[in-house]
DNA sequence: CCAACAACTGTCAATATTGACAGCCTATAT
DNA sequence: ATATAGGCTGTCAATATTGACAGTTGTTGG
């Protein structure tokens, strides 16, 4: 499989287009066996309503449907994606509870697949799908080839990620200075602002500026908010 | 390299002690041609002062002037793994600014190395190293061992922080009731008490009332505290 | 039926926070 | 030398929080 060495390194050197990059990480899903390939991205914020991208060569009637009928709420592979990044292999077990979901997903060809998920700095969860209709995934070839996947599930999610991130959370490249840094570490340790400046050495009234700019800086509403933002995000 | 399936499965799925389990992941480590292998994990709590599990088959006397000089916190490599889950290579430029602490290793036999990190769910952050003393790492051996060396970092990180996290983050399995889950991610994401109660339409005192008994459960000081500690370990 | 639990509400006082005013000091880059 | 930025401090009033008191309702499971 020499192919994959050569396209290896065009999906993480290029600077491609989402899209093109979406291809060629379908394209290596394609020589593992798969017809199908999607990759869901899930911010860590808000936390009230994360904001989801999905990308996918499924048939578009499907896209449509699992969109309009909000599957991804109910998808017992997302909700293992976001608890999990151990792979996992679509059984009528997982889907017991979701008959309806996953009869419809089969009536779209979608019948054999595997997913695994993976997170990074910032909170976001990526998730790689691949899936087929024609053949069950046996455990020999699952096991011939649990290595590429994995590597697939990997760089699909830090190539992906990296484009599609910046846009989509612009706090992500908030600059935060040292003393900021610093007020927001311990305000999320849960120390209030008079404890930090005896902690740190200064006013009380510092500490409520650095983090007053923080959370300005961060776009937080207060300093609540600012200090999961910073968590969050891996500024601390 | 038929060892790596049999093996594969005793990691994965025995239920041995942390240091059978690093056994393997070293042993899979040697059949790919490094002598050495390291593994660290950080928490994500407490902010202030994350904690920190090493293991490695590392010389005794490295692992111990690595800890007493507390050589984690200058370690380029870990700084680069907390920041990204690409791999990364032991490279000249990688050490330019420790070039103390680059020559030590060398001194040790750690010469030629690689590293991947990895970030669950909970906010921990596991990292596998693989050197070794004798032979450079080519680009063409790379090319040819990154696939299992993906798998291995990913599974050496689902396998060990299984064991090791329950222990070392106790908060890591508190049960939130979905009223507390509610109300922490919408304080979360900024609002005041008054604010979420007008959103779920409750009282501002049952609010806090969740709040708090929420700040108990996760032994949280305060509000922010508690949204922090859920956020960061994915109970939102 | 009863226990246990989640959800919910009330009041009051002590603390903590935010927001808006205004200004000083030092290091770094132009 | 001057601009810029980070770090630091002050006061005051309006809001928000926490903590400790005491209690109701509805559901679940033994």
């Amino acid at each position: 499989m020499k192919a994959w060495q050569e396209i290896q390194l065009q999906a993480l050197q290029t600077s491609d287009s989402e899209h093109k990059l979406f291809q060629t990480i379908a394209a290596l899903g394609t020589e593992l066996g798969f017809d199908y390939c999607a990759y869901g991205l899930r911010l860590a914020l808000p936390l009230s309503n994360p904001k989801i991208v999905k990308k996918s060569n499924y048939p578009t009637a499907w896209q449509a449907q699992y969109q309009t009928k909000n599957y991804c709420a109910i998808d017992p592979t997302v909700k293992h994606a976001l608890r999990s990044p151990q792979p996992i292999l679509w059984t009528d077990g997982l889907f017991a509870s979701t008959a309806a979901f996953w009869e419809e997903a089969r009536s779209f060809g979608l019948r054999y697949g595997w997913a695994q998920s993976m997170r990074d700095v910032h909170g976001a969860t990526g998730m790689l799908t691949l899936a087929r209709s024609d053949e069950p995934l046996s455990e020999t070839e699952l096991a011939a080839k649990a290595f590429k996947m994995a590597w697939l599930a990997q760089n699909a999610h830090i190539a992906l990620s990296r484009r599609l991130l910046p846009k989509l959370l612009p706090e992500a490249d908030t600059k935060l200075s040292n003393r900021e840094i610093a007020v927001l570490r311990w305000t999320a340790d849960g120390k209030t602002s008079g404890e930090i400046a005896s902690i740190m050495k200064i006013t009380e009234r510092t500490v409520n500026f650095h983090i007053s700019n923080a959370a300005t800086k961060l776009n937080a509403a207060n300093k609540t908010s600012a200090a999961v933002k910073a968590a969050m995000l891996g500024f601390l």
